[in-house]
DNA sequence: TTGATAAATAGGAATGATTACTAAAAAGGA
DNA sequence: TCCTTTTTAGTAATCATTCCTATTTATCAA
């Protein structure tokens, strides 16, 4: 989880990529959060050491990483990408109220068989599970505003 | 998986929801589908019934089923939203290729237990699976570009 | 070390899905 | 039927993301 510089320029070397100033800032930021940032996040988190850097070149930079795959987008809705730099086998947790992902490693997750019911050329790479729910403060907001439904029931789809 | 326009009514009027044809038939088109259409997918395939029809009121009306509960959102990137009317527990297969969702309701999926490591006080209420890979003819159109990997492989995250 | 070449950066403009605003129309209840 | 509230449709606005392009930079070979 942790990488030294010259480990990020031999892993965008590994890739074929050029390793710039900015790349190796946007790419360390991303690396060491746990708050899955979007695009923005990353351009405010960076612009205080490089304050010409681009939002464009942050999309960009994003863009490129993807396609080597060092970063993946994480989806929880439609409003912005959320970027994710852990590359072993999770899954996340969101919560409905605050937007908040948590990373899930819950091994019994990564056994998951191909499910039934599929043509049989299709061809699955992968798969993730995404928990949705409410994080304990969202949990104390919802119970002021209704009060309603506490106890703990089973989880559906 | 099909109702009658009573039935629509009713289950309109049972989530205090006016019935309006539009209405009617923007929730119809999406019942009768199972390709997890876009706003403007359902926008075109009422506009012949309904030529005044404002694709400002498909959002509106997606806004309003999704709010009563009868209709969820389908993420498989940051691109246009996608719809689904299908309530009951059920999962999805993505074609990275040509972005084909396909709905899998497969009985192991819907045991996942709360997975290990979350804060004890966050509530899951809901998971969804989203099975990644390729299609069948994306999978040939992918072979003629590179000459690789058609074995089987262990499914990965 | 230097020069050549291809990629990366920054800036501004463009795109495109979605939302906001608003007046007119329609639904549901009294 | 009338009233109230929601819904509709149209236009304009928003906002994340992408496109375009000139300049700069990293990398590699000589």
């Amino acid at each position: 989880m942790n990488f030294s510089l010259d480990d990020i320029q031999q892993k965008f070397r590994g890739c074929g990529l050029k390793s710039t100033p900015q790349r190796t800032a946007i790419y360390q930021a991303l690396v060491h959060s746990t708050a899955h940032p979007t695009a923005e996040d990353l351009f405010a988190q960076v612009l205080p050491t490089y304050p010409m850097l681009s939002l464009n070149t942050v999309y960009y930079t994003l863009g490129v990483l993807r396609t080597a795959g060092l970063v993946q987008e994480v989806n929880i809705g439609h409003d912005r990408a959320r970027f994710d730099a852990n590359l072993s086998p999770h899954h996340h947790v969101i919560c409905l109220g605050c937007q908040t992902i948590l990373d899930v490693m819950d091994p019994k997750l990564n056994r998951l068989t191909s499910p039934s019911g599929l043509p049989k050329d299709f061809e699955i790479t992968q798969y993730q599970v995404a928990f949705r729910g409410y994080c304990g403060p969202c949990r104390q907001s919802k119970a002021s505003n209704t009060a309603s439904s506490s106890g703990k029931r089973p989880i559906s789809q």
